[in-house]
DNA sequence: AATTCGTGGTT
DNA sequence: TAACCAAGAAT
């Protein structure tokens, strides 16, 4: 049989990862793991919650900016919550953003300021699901605990050829991940498997010359590792229309305002948009502006979401400072400094950079 | 259990 | 270039 004892797995891929294993900033390299340092769970914690659906290239400057603006969970527990929605902005997933805020609130004040170091703690806390809670346990505690993510669904799924589609085979995956988890250095093993399905286990053009695993994989055996995992058919995704409007003033500031908490882009800064609809009737003309003025259509803004393509018409308009009665006048030289999600700056800059070429200062 | 949550890089 | 998808969680 091509398949070997399960238990025989992990030396082998421990062992690559010594040699292989990627350099992280929230990471601890496998010699001095193997010293029994840990990584700080506060470290951990962040960069996981971060790196959710997101890619490491992405993460790092905001890794970074958060470990600089807040160097202890207790100074991110004490942040205002617009300050970290606004250093969050552009990451994506907001609702992350908001319960990376109250964890850090938990763990500060009924933890003492430290993390829980069991699964089940963890997993308690808001933002931290199966995945997550696993992963801080082995990475920062050194718990045996299955870490599973895309990218070990992918080894995983090529390792046993499994042919069931996720999500439904998710269990089946978990249980083969939890079969292979050494209880020597758990943390350096969910490590290795997510660098394996990173850069030698990928979904396209796997290299299969450089696994560790490649004697074992029953994908490779069959020739074709790049079917796995078998995947549910998804959505195709719908087009919404609406209209957004950039008021400027004299004085150069724009009018801006706060999202709802819930839902899309929920608690973020926004300029005044139409509702986005299914349907282009009324959405892209300046009927629905929050005030009357002088509004000019300038351009189409296209910008895809998870579930659905956004084409956002953009007005703007050059207007004295009208009281409002939801939202603010904020300087455009401090737009750097707002909480404002990407499809909001395309949309801003494409008015405003019209605005200062016909009307500069 | 299926949907709803962003964004940007890769192929 | 359109599709895929990245250290998933909450509801």
């Amino acid at each position: 049989m091509l398949q070997t004892l399960p238990a025989l797995h992990a030396p082998k891929l421990l062992s690559w990862y010594d040699r292989h294993h990627r350099e992280l900033p929230w990471r601890v390299n496998p010699a001095a793991a193997k010293a029994g340092k840990r990584a700080d769970p506060y470290h951990v914690w962040l960069s996981e919650v971060m790196l959710q659906q997101t890619t490491v290239q992405a993460v790092k400057p905001y890794f970074a900016k958060f470990l600089a603006l807040w160097p202890k969970v207790t100074d991110l527990a004490a942040a205002p919550v617009e300050d970290v929605m606004a250093a969050w902005a552009g990451l994506g997933y907001y609702a992350r953003a908001r319960n990376l805020k109250k964890c850090a609130e938990t763990v500060a004040l009924e933890h003492g300021g430290v993390f829980p170091d069991t699964e089940e703690g963890l997993r308690a806390l808001p933002g931290i699901g199966d995945y997550t809670s696993a992963a801080i346990a082995a990475i920062a505690f050194n718990r045996q605990s299955a870490v599973m993510d895309g990218n070990v669904e992918r080894v995983i799924s090529r390792l046993h050829a499994i042919d069931a589609p996720l999500p439904g085979s998710k269990p089946l995956m978990k249980a083969r991940v939890a079969e292979l988890t050494p209880s020597d250095r758990p943390g350096d093993f969910a490590q290795a498997m997510m660098d394996l399905g990173a850069t030698i286990c990928t979904p396209k053009r796997p290299t299969c010359a450089l696994c560790p695993f490649r004697d074992d994989c029953l994908a490779f055996a069959e020739h074709d590792p790049e079917s796995f995992p078998v995947k549910a058919a998804k959505k195709e995704k719908p087009v919404r229309f609406g209209a957004a409007f950039v008021a400027v003033t004299p004085g150069g500031e724009a009018l801006l305002k706060r999202r709802i908490e819930s839902g899309l882009l929920g608690g973020m800064t926004e300029v005044p948009t139409t509702a986005w609809t299914s349907r282009v009737d009324g959405g892209t003309t300046a009927d629905h502006a929050p005030f009357p003025a002088g509004w000019e259509a300038c351009g189409t803004v296209v910008h895809v979401f998870t579930h659905f393509e956004l084409r956002l018409s953009v007005f703007r308009a050059l207007t004295e400072k009208v009281a409002v009665d939801d939202g603010w006048w904020e300087p455009v030289t401090n737009l750097e400094a707002q909480a404002l999600p990407t499809v909001m700056k395309k949309a801003i800059a494409q008015a405003i950079s019209r605005a200062f070429e016909k009307h500069p200062n």
